[in-house]
DNA sequence: TTGATATATACGTTTATCCGTATATATAAT
DNA sequence: ATTATATATACGGATAAACGTATATATCAA
């Protein structure tokens, strides 16, 4: 399953041809970050977000870490040249794109609050 | 319509993540090739072919050249430097292939067989 | 143990995608 | 003009994606 990654271009294609996955790996740009965030960034409903993420896990494009009650997603390192190439153009996209600068703004800013609370 | 592959890779992934879509690319990387070669080719209905070759036109990825009752296709050049990006990785995935190889190869005796028929 | 919070999953519905078959169009040959 | 060939499109059905809502699970706090 995670191996279609590498043997079918299709396969990542379509798992890249989700804008909501796209806003999300926008995010993960960022550093880890816990769902609640994300749902809180995006500003759509929390299963939504899980359900991308899922998607997103189970192609081994990221990686998830539990700490306490919340669980933080991250970029997970890609192996396969190919994808790599993919991703690689994917960011630097995203890096330069207005709306996704501005969604990874906020989520700093939402990130900061979360962490305030915290502690 | 074309401009959404620039603003928005979402849509370019969603167009490259058919592997039908893929493997007319691939043949195409051989040189402009006509919808009745590329369906010989690939072994499947000719509305298929056409629907498919229909889609990646709307994309601006490939271009079309009527040449009496056939229409050739072709890759387009691509402007844009993201478009760019992610072709070339694909470009070069595929060459290196071996299923891929081995379609490109069927192609070119298919097209030899219609040039001597032609002439 | 109870309650609150964070996250995941299940379920039914809507929407999009792909397909095969049939048909339309356009060109060329007779 | 008629026929044959190449390609495109229309149509209905099947399959898959994505969604919202409801619910389950897991962790922590009280």
């Amino acid at each position: 399953m995670p191996e279609d990654l590498r043997t079918k271009p299709a396969t990542l294609f379509k798992i890249l041809s989700d804008p909501t996955r796209l806003r999300l790996l926008n995010l993960l740009g960022g550093g880890e970050t816990c769902v609640c965030d994300l749902t809180d960034t995006l500003r759509v409903v929390q299963p939504k977000v899980s359900r991308h993420l899922a998607h997103l896990k189970r192609a081994r494009l990221v990686e998830a870490r539990r700490d306490g009650k919340w669980i933080h997603y991250r970029w997970a390192k890609q192996g396969d040249p190919f994808v790599r190439h993919v991703v690689f153009g994917l960011r630097q996209w995203m890096a330069n794109d207005e709306k996704m600068m501005g969604e990874r703004r906020r989520r700093n800013q939402i990130c900061c609050r979360t962490n305030a609370r915290k502690s």
